[in-house]
DNA sequence: CGAAAGTACATGCACGCGCATCTAATGCCA
DNA sequence: TGGCATTAGATGCGCGTGCATGTACTTTCG
């Protein structure tokens, strides 16, 4: 049915990894540049933000943000270090944390965004 | 113009980077388990094999494995110390370098490529 | 020609990644 | 209830990455 030849196949496949390499890393560049934030941190502020009370499970996170549980572990643990999220314990289920978005990763969180948009609009449009 | 929303933009983001760690990761896992390379390696080998006598120059390589530089450069120095390129002087400009292919690395390439074309088929399909 | 700027690739370094594994809490079932 | 499989998250480990820099060669220009 929606069969396609090897070569459009690979031709699509070529198409994605250059079009993910090259807004990934102009991503990359302007958020660190400007904000001090890695894709990484910026897509799970993103989440949070849009989590009720800005709270999230971490396994969540981790699909949210594309990475293995461990990576996604390692991640809250760098933006707890920095301030942007707090770790609790889930009352409900003691294996389990709440990450939840602090005001200082809120605020970081919105003055990237332009960022993060800008760049979006600039990369993106040969879709 | 070609003017789309800030949501229609982030929601193609969201999209492509979704589409991309799907494909990317099972590619990975694929041709680990079968061929023992990595998404690199492959690129790598592709290039090399649609290269008119399997020579390239260091950096064109760099640009279609979308790596950085230094990252390229490694990545060509594993695949010699694996066997599947060998590096050789340009005499032309005797700063660069070529990467030629090797016989192993031609059939190495040519074994993992239905493996690639076959994951490509079933997580690519829904473009 | 000769010095300075530029280019191609290699390499030291810090860091983020995935895999395997560990710990602790939960679910299941006899 | 007691024991075993399961699940959430943390962590040791090896490795691949980008950045900054080093080295060798080439180009440019006075």
């Amino acid at each position: 049915m929606g069969d396609v030849s090897e070569v459009e196949l690979v031709r699509r496949w070529q198409g994605l990894l250059a079009r993910h390499a090259a807004v990934y890393n102009a991503l990359e560049q302007e958020l660190r540049q400007h904000h001090d934030l890695g894709v990484p941190e910026f897509e799970a502020l993103e989440r949070l933000a849009g989590c009720q009370l800005g709270k999230c499970r971490g396994a969540e996170l981790s699909e949210a943000v594309h990475l293995s549980q461990s990576a996604a572990s390692r991640l809250v643990a760098r933006m707890e270090r920095d301030g942007l999220v707090e770790r609790s314990l889930c009352e409900d289920d003691r294996r389990g944390i709440f990450v939840r978005l602090t005001e200082h990763g809120r605020r970081r969180y919105l003055d990237a965004r332009p960022t993060h948009r800008a760049v979006l609009a600039t990369t993106l449009d040969p879709q």
